[in-house]
DNA sequence: TAAAAATACTCCATAGGTATTTTAT
DNA sequence: ATAAAATACCTATGGAGTATTTTTA
């Protein structure tokens, strides 16, 4: 289960619909369809009910709906987080008692909080 | 960025080292080279320092791999969810008012709490 | 010099596209 | 008759492997 797999999936269930979905992914009908399909069989686990065209989404489908969001979002944030240009992490800093004591506290204060 | 970058990403801070991720994974060590690297285009961050054969975290891999864990652990709990046998969802039930006083709160009662 | 990562290449699986058919409004 | 999903088939991207080279401990 890949998340572009979620991706394809909460975008059909949003839509309503492959066509639509295919739409708004810029991707191909017949290509969403099969990645549905695909999921299906790899989860072992049928997430819509198909009466014709319309589908309908199954317990299971629900199911995954609410863990596909959750893990959506995390992934964007993720990416959101590796982007920040501020820097992060730990800083290590060594220097002389004496120099310590006149030199850093200024330069240091901009970190304060 | 798709959980199985984040799978070999997890695997190789882990092992700390790519061959023995690559190991781990029964993949190829080229492969998981390949892999990382890639990561680390798409995401456009250095996620490793190369000091020659050492691979060591920078801060924004340290990021990344606290989102890794979480999202792998969350994918990990949806498809557990899914392959649960426990049939799950909303459940309607119609009948007559007078059978339902009848029949029905006995077999009910197996699903109370 | 031994062990690990990087590189160059080859191959194949599969994702994505085109065209058509089926199905249900 | 229309619109959407399924199916069959083709193409090509990129993931995985083999072999080799580079690097440093």
């Amino acid at each position: 289960m890949e998340l572009s797999d979620l991706k394809i999936f909460t975008a059909v269930v949003q839509e309503g619909g492959i066509t639509r979905a295919a739409e708004r992914l810029n991707r191909v009908q017949s290509n969403v369809t099969t990645r549905v399909r695909q999921l299906e069989d790899r989860l072992q686990t049928k997430l819509f009910d198909r009466q014709g065209k319309r589908l309908i989404l199954t317990p299971a489908g629900r199911t995954l709906l609410d863990y596909a969001d959750r893990l959506l979002a995390l992934a964007d944030e993720a990416e959101a987080a590796l982007q920040e240009k501020t820097p992060r992490g730990l800083f290590r800093l060594g220097s002389r008692e004496s120099t310590a004591a006149v030199r850093l506290p200024g330069p240091l204060s901009v970190f304060a909080q």
